[in-house]
DNA sequence: CTGCTATATGGTATATTGTAACATTATGAA
DNA sequence: TTCATAATGTTACAATATACCATATAGCAG
């Protein structure tokens, strides 16, 4: 097997610097061409190009900024039009909106198996306030925890997102050693 | 002892309709006098008025919502004056700053012991998309849960804050019965 | 294919949320 | 008092998001 393992599911905890990005982008397309397939959904060329333009990248994007990048690719477009099909790749599990930042970023669920995706499983984000890098994590664990605090309300719960902001293992190594005592 | 006991502890887990708000009012309005005075903090006229409106409820309230209430006060303010005194009150403790919609709302902490409010612990909000009451839960519990998940990514944990949006008890009581079935 | 309907997009204007920059006023310490 | 710092005022504007109505496109019934 000539193939390099070393990448194999870096991204399970947080997008490394050297991983395969391709990868995830040629994943994220395909499984949302097959995705929207099966739902009956219109995965029309302007979403296409958004969520593509949107999925360059483990950072988040701003909705103005993907108008400009459009904008530059040639498509001038209107922010209505942007928000639109935004509106519509979050509805289909397809990206994320930060909230704390007011941007977007591709989801990064596992999509080797279909059924895994577009849960409503609570989100957890880390976010490396450094280098705008974020890593989705699997929410399960923190969901019962959220159930007993919850229940305990009798709080019926319909979504929950967690942000947590701080630095990516990469940021942390390239600060400045000894500037912590200046 | 005469005092009524029903309300005692009545926030621990969400705002009940009939808890006594007056008390949840002095309490901050208090709490708020006697911090900033040890911390050298000036809790000026504008600062405390506004710090009075957002504790007026379990609510969160808009920033030009706030400016809108102050003006028929009297108070004229523009909005920078309104988001000044945001910051200088959310960096003390004593607001907090919904991510999902914008808005400020009083902070819930138990205030008898000083020495529990405005520490770092995750911040964990429940918030009624009904009635838009918001509880405001003890973190800790999540706390080393998100400790598990982001040491195992090497992450550095600034700030979490997680908004768990759904129904409270008294909104879900007062839904139409039956409807579930239509 | 034609025409119908629902969905998607375009175009214009505007609402909502938040800041920059600089002047003025108030506070506290020397 | 005088100075330095912090707080507020004033004006203008940036950034984010939506309303409203017109047009275009896709999928379907006939």
């Amino acid at each position: 097997m000539p193939h390099n393992h070393a990448h194999d599911h870096s991204l399970s905890l947080f997008p490394t610097d050297d991983h395969d990005h391709s990868d995830c982008t040629s994943n994220l397309m395909s499984y949302a061409e097959q995705f929207c397939e099966k739902k009956g959904l219109r995965l029309t060329k302007l979403r296409r190009d958004i969520l593509k333009e949107i999925a360059a990248s483990h950072k988040a994007i701003g909705a103005y900024q993907l108008l400009d990048s459009l904008a530059a690719n040639g498509k001038k477009l209107a922010p209505i039009s942007v928000y639109r099909s935004l509106d519509f790749l979050q509805e289909a599990g397809l990206i994320h909106r930060l909230e704390s930042t007011n941007s977007y970023f591709a989801c990064q669920r596992n999509f080797e198996d279909d059924e895994r995706a577009c849960t409503n499983e609570p989100l957890l984000f880390l976010i490396c306030d450094d280098c705008g890098t974020i890593g989705e994590v699997d929410g399960t664990a923190i969901e019962s925890l959220i159930g007993d605090v919850t229940s305990k309300a009798q709080f019926a719960v319909e979504r929950s997102q967690l942000e947590i902001r701080g630095m990516c293992l990469s940021c942390q190594q390239s600060e400045t050693p000894g500037a912590s005592h200046e």
